[in-house]
DNA sequence: ACCGTAACACTAACGGTTAGCTTAAAAAAT
DNA sequence: ATTTTTTAAGCTAACCGTTAGTGTTACGGT
């Protein structure tokens, strides 16, 4: 076993979460994420109302359960790349994997569900800042800097763009390479990209 | 008089309408955001909840009344600049400009609100991604195409995270000036850029 | 075996938002 | 000038996401 028995509290917590968040997936491609209401969550997995919010922050949030683990994916894809390569093509190469992975065919449903949905747009919008903050971070430890400064921010911010932009794209892939195109450009012209 | 008598109606409208939004900021900047409810705002002001929401859709687009004044001023720094000044300095100049006018002295009191509520940083960030997207619209309406290309909202999307990045930054003037820097060398890469 | 604590339940409420209906005043039509 | 139509504004009552307060149960370390 490579899990050394993680107690069977935290499995029953992590199997409450699971339920509600999957029960609250189905209710919501089922009807309509406006259509269902926590109330109708919380019933329908057998839990109460309050559980719903001690797992999940906010009804959005039972939406893109699954992509906080791409929480950090962006700023590992950073620290983490093959020793010698270069930080664009590192970047390039998970916002290739990100679209490519929120463009299959499996999840169309799911994302139409999300793009028809105000609250849940504007959801993704919100981790999308956060996830430029973590990247910017690791940016500037990547180039031993003490704190990200504005060029790496602006790195960072361009590059969550790149995600949100090419996943609106005819061609997302293309789309990836046009603007990493634009980014690489960008960066290059800047004092922090030549050591 | 310049205006043409324009009805008694739509006067008083926008009478209740500035009543509502000048008691609300008021009452937001002595008490703080979170400690006023749309109650509290609806009593001050001598107008009743519904009329407070048929003026303005949320508690947040209270807050942000005026700047939906500069809702197209980015697509109109665009369209209406002198002739043959090139694009991108015209963006320059419109976002040094925002970015002065929210960082003047007289709006700190607003602008420390505004970043101290999560639910008005969120609303704000919206509002930039629909200045995008109009952004993106004029450009493409000024490089005669037909329809905005992804290098078009590219740009879009850059230009309104040069006025976000710049705000939060030590010393907002030279960030828009670093940010240009690199927003130029990208635009300058792509197909677009050359007639 | 014991106790502390973490997970969950229940009730009730709070605050933003909306629907449905009524009133009254302004604009348009007669 | 009177009638008719329009529309801003009001009131009530609720819906829905979210939280506080308070227990209760069952796991985990000692």
């Amino acid at each position: 076993m490579t899990v050394p028995t993680a107690g069977r509290r935290e499995r029953k917590k992590a199997a409450t979460r699971q339920n509600i968040a999957d029960t609250a997936l189905r209710l919501f491609l089922e009807r309509g994420y406006d259509e269902v209401g926590i109330r109708d969550v919380a019933a329908e997995a057998d839990v109460a109302v309050t559980t719903v919010f001690s797992h999940f922050t906010s009804k959005e949030a039972l939406v893109f359960s699954q992509d906080e683990n791409f929480e950090h994916g962006l700023a590992r894809a950073v620290t983490a790349r093959p020793p010698n390569e270069p930080l664009i093509p590192a970047l390039r190469r998970e916002i290739h994997a990100m679209v490519r992975h929120c463009t299959a065919e499996s999840a169309a449903p799911l994302w139409r569900m999300i793009d028809s949905s105000p609250a849940l747009r504007q959801y993704e919008e919100s981790m999308h800042l956060r996830h430029a903050e973590a990247l910017a971070a690791a940016i500037a430890a990547d180039l031993a800097l003490p704190a990200p400064t504005t060029a790496c921010r602006t790195l960072a911010r361009f590059t969550v763009d790149a995600y949100a932009l090419a996943r609106e794209a005819d061609d997302p892939a293309a789309a990836v390479d046009e603007i990493f195109h634009m980014i690489e450009a960008a960066w290059t012209t800047t004092a922090a990209a030549r050591p």
